[in-house]
DNA sequence: CGTCTTTTTGAATACTGTCAATTTAAGTGG
DNA sequence: CCACTTAAATTGACAGTATTCAAAAAGACG
């Protein structure tokens, strides 16, 4: 496992959507000064009393260019990351050494939760573009969340979350078809874009075709063919990997598709 | 939401799968003495100092018959349950009201993870026969963690098994064929069931069709004619939901089937 | 013993995957 | 900076698997 370049940079534990009040607890050091997260860091009351500590070997940061990964399937367990910029993918290969893309991870998220089971990465993670990340030891978050209820708290709802959206990730694999699969997706990205403050309706991903495909349950080709049905029914514009959606509602319907079917 | 009959029943809290030697924890009473998972409890050191406090509100036994639910999807969320006796499903329904099946419950798996993040229940859990639950609340969970690290890393752990089992779901629903799909489900029933010294080979499935193919991912004629399709192999004799596997390699070939294919 | 649920099986349809060819973009090196 | 190479995306034709619709058989339950 690569050696992480420790640089004494802070880093925030959030909860990854800004879900509805939910308890948050972060930990502030001194250098939180260039934290975007700062502002969540008050509730936990760590600053303070254990800021020494905190900055010892809690925190590091690394860069991880395009296509490059950040661990491996089976690489033994040591940090969480929260991703500081750029975009990320998990990919988990099966016995049969086939890989699929589990998620996408953008700005704030929280990355690693899957090693805690076994003490070794259950899945792969792979930088989509250059990338920077937050390194925090797992052994010692979990030492300091010992003596702070609130960041307890916190990673028992980070796992909870992680959970829930696999769960409805279950549900869109076993049940959608590829039109409401691929609306789905791109709703999703959209609410995550807006709620880090870029354009709903217009944005660029960062990921290919074979991706967003393998990540769906479907092939590459099948996900082109159903931008392109999409582009034909109005609902967005397609030019490469920038999207423009057109017909929020519409594509809302579609994604709902099966609501109609259901009725009867 | 139903109360629970408090009956100061202890329950143990334990890794769902007989892990890498990972670490365990149990919260262990006085009345420890029924509890079939007495020999996890040595580790945390809980029962000696904290028996009061555990025997509290801490436990509550609960008994659901076939067909009932112990708790219903939006319920508040309050309790960690532990299978004591029989078999359960959890199941979640989509915006569009489209249920499916998340997950089976066997004897000494935990249920209720998927509650956390939100405060209520992410899926509704039926008794697929009449069943017995152990009931432990969370609040007072994670408060003894704090002063019981081996609590709250197994409380982790248990998390992020489960992050891992759905997981290789993900995989299953987005790569896998009807006959993959089912021989790998039929293979973890066997291996489940063996871990609890029941036969590996010979058993009785508690769901009906609709629930194995609204698992998988697939209508439930076509789980009938898979399993039609496997007798036929002569992979395994089915009679109703009596399974009797006839030839453990083959069945496991079918489940890597996709092995040979991405050879080409 | 009758009703309801569960399971099985058939036939036709529909959707997605597979194979293949082309176009377009991106990255590399002269 | 352009030619060249490689990667990504689009589109078509066809095949294959699972779904849908439908009917009948077999159990389960009161």
């Amino acid at each position: 496992m690569t050696a992480l370049e420790v640089l004494a940079q802070p880093i925030t534990v959030m909860p990854a959507r800004s879900g509805a009040g939910a308890a948050v607890a972060c930990v502030s050091t001194s250098h939180c000064t260039h934290c975007h997260l700062r502002q969540w860091c008050a509730p936990s009351g760590i600053a303070s009393t254990d800021g020494d500590r905190a900055d010892s070997l809690m925190f590091g940061r690394r860069r991880v260019r395009a296509g490059q990964r950040l661990y491996r399937e089976g690489e033994p367990f040591k940090y969480l990351y929260e991703v500081r910029s750029g975009n990320l993918k998990s990919s988990l290969t099966t016995a049969q050494g086939l890989a699929r893309v589990s998620a996408f991870h953008m700005t704030g998220e929280l990355i690693g939760l899957d090693g805690v089971a076994e003490g070794q990465h259950a899945s792969s993670v792979t930088a989509l573009e250059d990338a920077e990340v937050c390194a925090v030891s797992y052994a010692l978050l979990t030492e300091l969340a010992l003596s702070h209820a609130q960041l307890q708290q916190t990673l028992m709802q980070h796992m909870s979350r992680e959970i829930v959206r696999e769960l409805r990730m279950l549900v869109l694999l076993g049940n959608m078809t590829a039109e409401e699969r691929l609306a789905t997706f791109l709703l999703s990205l959209s609410q995550r874009l807006a709620a880090r403050g870029y354009s709903s309706s217009d944005f660029h991903m960062r990921m290919t075709r074979a991706d967003i495909g393998s990540y769906l349950g479907l092939t590459l080709e099948t996900v082109s063919r159903t931008f392109s049905a999409f582009q034909k029914l109005r609902l967005l514009e397609v030019d490469q990997r920038h999207i423009r959606i057109t017909d929020l509602g519409g594509l809302t319907r579609v994604g709902d598709q099966r609501a109609h079917k259901e009725l009867h």
